[in-house]
DNA sequence: TCTGGGGTCCTAGGACCC
DNA sequence: TCTGGGGTCCTAGGACCC
């Protein structure tokens, strides 16, 4: 029988910036979001003092300042490096692991020597050594009671960070202690609808009549359903699957109001998502554009709009799909506005080698010396840093980047930034 | 002044074909 | 003038996830 536990970090990226600042354990820490836009992660001190995700920045600045909380932007050279070093050492110590984002895996722990849960612990203590980031572990048959476990160890301080449902005396209070609203898979929409219905937790949800809960909430809620029942619907999957879609988008510093800057900016998206897309090895049949206004500010015209444009032939040349996307922002754009956003989406996504060529168009990474230009940049930014090689189309002032006032150094990704020890 | 970014899956409905 | 069923493909929108 399957046995799965999710480990997931405990508020990963504020755990992230204290694993180099040590001072800061005990006192509230809080992550933005790009563009020091609103609050993405917390320390258990910060939700004490009742700063709810996603908050403003701006909205809750005074509160952080009046109870001297650390305020960091996001460093996703830090964070990405942290979590691959977590993720290395899951799969170091277990046969199978599936990671589901950037803070949590799954991990087969079927038979396990000594059992699971002991098994869970001894994760746990390895990664808290070798990283300094705390992480909780649920285990169970399914991936989404899995989910509930995990929950409930990270909730309930007696666990001490570990919950095993398969050996627990009591699962269906566990399901009863879950709101329906924190179940997997059960988003606001949902659980506005089963409250009002009177169904509250996850016990009262898994006694639903199958047939009604597909009919109102469509396979995946038979799914959610079924595994709360112990039912395997999800998959254990080993290896990540490519993406279908790949996109780049950002929110400006400050507003942009000048073509100029709107291809810039496009140019560096479009940079961004070729990137994604050489490093799975495909290639894109079409190139998404869009762009739009503040939509928060509502005295100022608004505009929104997108633009699709299908490719000649399927390519991942970055010049090529800069040249496409600049040609549909150009279309689209409307002087007088005040951009707040743009962004690219890669679609119809193939895989690089072994796909169909266009007979009458020259496929434009067949001219010789394009592909190994790309190997090549690719190669140099890996090593040497992003942008390092760049783009003349993104511009160099680059006025309409991102704000990151607050960011930590890279401590784990950049010489230049590594912590450094003094001796007294 | 200041409100993130990047994804997946499912379904319904329209266009089009035989 | 009216009448049919079956199928595919694509897109938009909704809902969810981290």
């Amino acid at each position: 029988m399957a046995c799965y536990a999710l480990v997931d970090c405990n508020n990963f990226y504020a755990s992230c910036e204290r694993a180099f600042r040590p001072e800061l354990n005990g006192r509230p820490v809080v992550v933005l979001s790009n563009n020091d836009g609103c609050i993405i992660a917390r320390s258990g001190e910060a939700k004490a003092l009742g700063i709810d995700m996603g908050t403003p920045y701006f909205k809750c600045r005074a509160l952080l300042e009046r109870h001297g909380v650390a305020v960091f932007s996001s460093n996703y050279a830090l964070y990405g490096d942290m979590s691959a070093r977590v993720m290395r050492i899951l799969t170091r110590f277990c046969p199978a692991v599936e990671v589901y984002s950037i803070d949590e895996a799954f991990c087969d722990l079927s038979g396990v020597p000594g059992g699971a849960e002991a098994y869970g612990r001894r994760l746990r203590a390895t990664v808290l050594a070798w990283t300094g980031i705390p992480v909780s572990v649920g285990i169970a048959r399914t991936k989404t009671l899995a989910k509930l476990a995990n929950r409930f160890a990270k909730k309930q301080d007696r666990s001490r960070g570990v919950f095993d449902l398969t050996t627990s005396p009591d699962p269906d209070r566990v399901l009863r202690w879950t709101d329906i609203g924190d179940v997997w898979g059960i988003g606001p929409r949902h659980a506005k609808r089963l409250r009002a219905m009177g169904v509250t937790n996850a016990l009262q949800f898994r006694e639903l009549d199958r047939d009604w809960v597909k009919k109102k909430m469509t396979v995946s809620g038979l799914h959610t359903l079924l595994e709360l029942r112990g039912l395997p619907c999800h998959d254990f999957a080993s290896g990540p699957a490519d993406k279908k879609t790949i996109v780049s988008s950002r929110s400006f510093g400050h507003p942009v109001t000048r073509l100029d800057h709107m291809l810039e900016a496009t140019a560096q998206y479009t940079t961004r998502a070729a990137e994604k897309l050489r490093k799975q090895q495909s290639v894109a049949s079409a190139i998404l554009v869009y762009l739009q206004t503040n939509s928060f500010r509502l005295g100022q015209p608004q505009y929104a709009n997108t633009l699709s444009v299908p490719l000649a032939v399927a390519t991942n040349h970055t010049p090529t799909l800069i040249r496409a996307a600049q040609t549909a922002m150009e279309r689209i754009f409307k002087p007088g506005y005040q951009y707040k956003k743009c962004g690219v989406m890669l679609s119809g996504l193939e895989p690089e080698h072994g796909r169909w060529l266009n007979l009458l168009a020259l496929p434009p990474d067949h001219r010789p010396g394009d592909a190994p230009l790309m190997r090549a940049v690719d190669r140099v930014n890996h090593r040497w840093g992003r942008d390092t090689v760049a783009f003349a189309a993104s511009g160099i002032t680059r006025d309409w980047r991102m704000k990151r006032d607050m960011r930590s150094p890279r401590y784990t990704t950049v010489w230049e930034e590594i912590l450094q020890v003094r001796a007294k």
